[in-house]
DNA sequence: TCTACGATTTGGATCAATCCAAAAACAAAC
DNA sequence: GTTTGTTTTTGGATTGATCCAAATCGTAGA
């Protein structure tokens, strides 16, 4: 009846403990948290009936107090610059499938490549103890940022772009070839003056591509080189396609940076009242979804975001499980899908339905 | 020289704790704990004192052993059912602003619109101990599983879509009200017979456009009333566009349920030779970024997805901070962005430059 | 000089799990 | 009936912070 005597149970309700589990199936604490972590050690009989008070009491599993003691907390922080961006919402996609699989969560942060805000977040994913990060480097990254987090001993794996010079862990798409595959197929429907338009200088992704361009004019003793750099947006892509056109000789052919630029350039030429595919072939890169849905459907070369951002978690588990191991470079193969754009076809219109 | 007493800072070098600054500092534990916090309570000497101490010693906070103790963790779990739909993207990079100015982190889930990986993931953000959830429901989602997670005593803030009715927290736009605005101007430009594209049964979103569809016709006294179901993408409306035309007396403009829909409406129209804009204006839904650089300007109702984030995120840190307050709804005003696709200007290419 | 009172500081208990070495239970072999 | 050898199970220490009631320090007032 004592009204200043709290009873055990009262509204504060403490939560369900080991303990309890313990003392309801009338074991220790230590076999309880052994069925917990399904450790073969413990008797079959033992783990049902500690099963059974489980269910019973409503027990949730407390990680933050189990990655207190223990070493992994089972979570992984991600950087990425535009999640606006569907090829990162793709790639996101991706991280999570993988991860899900494994019984691991994701903190995401999106640096909109501030530097500033990408350290923020890193020292953040530090004080919470992640077992590793996936990072897509920000634009003007210091590259003794790959040394930091490697003192700080979190595992870090680099997606698409990167800063520095192996050996670290690398997940992403072989630039280079992408846009030699596009070179040569422009090269095979008869093209020789080709352009590349779009990229800024400060990291790994863009370099590899202009790489891939002049390695491909060379191969195939092209004479005619145009790079033009930009930002990787429609808007560009749209404001650069009149200064390539005035030019003499203008180009035949202009691959693009990402789809994003295509689309762009597409909406250029079209302004200039020229008929993308016909009077100026345009190739992008990603094979975003609606490159298949354009007017006309642009021809991309095709990066696969989703599978990129599913080997990159695979990559970071299998860092995290073996820290000392050799470090790893998983590049996948890109793939040029091959649509209007580019003048291969009639320069019809094409059913969506039928390019899947 | 002994090899078998390992020194106490040996390889494995055993984290710097509070305890260690506050032997270098010359305090106690608790003292430090409080600079940690900020408390007011700390002499500003000995402020400065144990801040030189954890600069020097390279503490770092252990936000796991505080939420052990504590009860906040500082996080909160984020689900959407498709990263990959830029308008997600745009949303959560919004949540992301709102909550790095707090210090919050946040896990990201994509459900696929599935209610059961949706489930998973809520467990697993529960173990974690999450201060509150921000959720999409998948199509599909039990209305029960709102109050399955008030019995949790975890905060969620419903976005965009919400089970059941109210009372509960949600921040969204007012689709009823956006319809009603891109109906209006349709009427004042001349149209009598407006469909309504896209949609599922299954949530509220859809259920809110459809009112508002019904409810403009209604006021403007307009007898035509056209609302075809189907899946929001690209594909549903480019398929759809065919079998509405087909129809007679057809309809002289379409409201979509977003701008994927619309986009594969504007298509639609190409493949059958007609003019979006001259003979059938088209509306969509979002305003994404894309928008402005279609072929015609989609015109479009902007639910503004960054500002939706935002206030979502701000409204569960304010619930956080209130657990008993009485629930909110934030429901922002949509805008009609007027483009070509509805025949209200010229129906030339319009500038992307111009069109902000 | 002594007492009060506000401003600081402190140590012990606590949060909920895991680790680990040792104990207990059980079975097989001598 | 021991002895030996596996399986299982266990309790105490540990992880790194916060909470909280009590101790300490200063200093103004009697």
């Amino acid at each position: 009846m004592s009204q200043d005597t709290p009873r055990p149970d009262s509204r504060a309700s403490r939560s369900v403990t080991l303990q309890d589990i313990a003392a309801h199936a009338g074991v220790s604490r230590s076999t309880v948290s052994l069925v917990l972590r399904e450790s073969p050690l413990v008797a079959e009989d033992t783990r049902r009936r500690v099963q059974r008070s489980i269910k019973a009491l409503g027990y949730v599993y407390n990680r933050g107090a189990a990655a207190l003691r223990g070493r992994r907390t089972a979570t992984l922080g991600v950087v990425v610059y535009d999640i606006a961006n569907p090829f990162f919402g793709a790639m996101v996609a991706g991280i999570d499938a993988a991860l899900n699989r494994e019984g691991y969560v994701s903190f995401l942060a999106n640096s909109e490549d501030s530097p500033a805000r990408q350290q923020r977040f890193l020292e953040r994913m530090r004080e919470h103890r992640v077992d590793g990060i996936l990072l897509c480097p920000a634009q003007g990254t210091d590259p003794r940022l790959i040394d930091t987090l490697a003192s700080w001993q979190i595992p870090c794996i680099q997606v698409l772009r990167h800063i520095g010079e192996p050996p670290f862990d690398y997940a992403g798409t072989d630039f280079r070839r992408g846009v030699g595959l596009a070179i040569d197929h422009l090269v095979a429907q008869g093209h020789e003056r080709i352009a590349f338009l779009g990229g800024h200088i400060e990291h790994s992704a863009t370099r590899e591509r202009w790489q891939g361009y002049r390695e491909a004019l060379a191969r195939h003793g092209l004479a005619y080189q145009r790079l033009l750099r930009s930002d990787v947006t429609r808007r560009a892509g749209f404001a650069l396609i009149p200064v390539l056109m005035a030019e003499s000789p203008a180009p035949t052919a202009v691959v693009c940076h990402n789809d994003l630029v295509a689309f762009g350039a597409l909406l250029g030429l079209k302004r200039l009242g020229r008929v993308p595919g016909r009077d100026c072939a345009v190739i992008g890169t990603d094979d975003l979804e609606e490159a298949a849905l354009g007017d006309p459907a642009l021809t991309s070369i095709a990066t696969h975001p989703h599978a990129v951002g599913e080997e990159a978690a695979r990559l970071a588990l299998r860092r995290i499980g073996n820290p000392d191991g050799a470090r790893e470079l998983v590049v996948l193969s890109p793939r040029l899908q091959v649509r209007d754009s580019c003048g291969a076809h009639a320069s019809t219109l094409e059913s969506p339905v039928t390019t899947t």
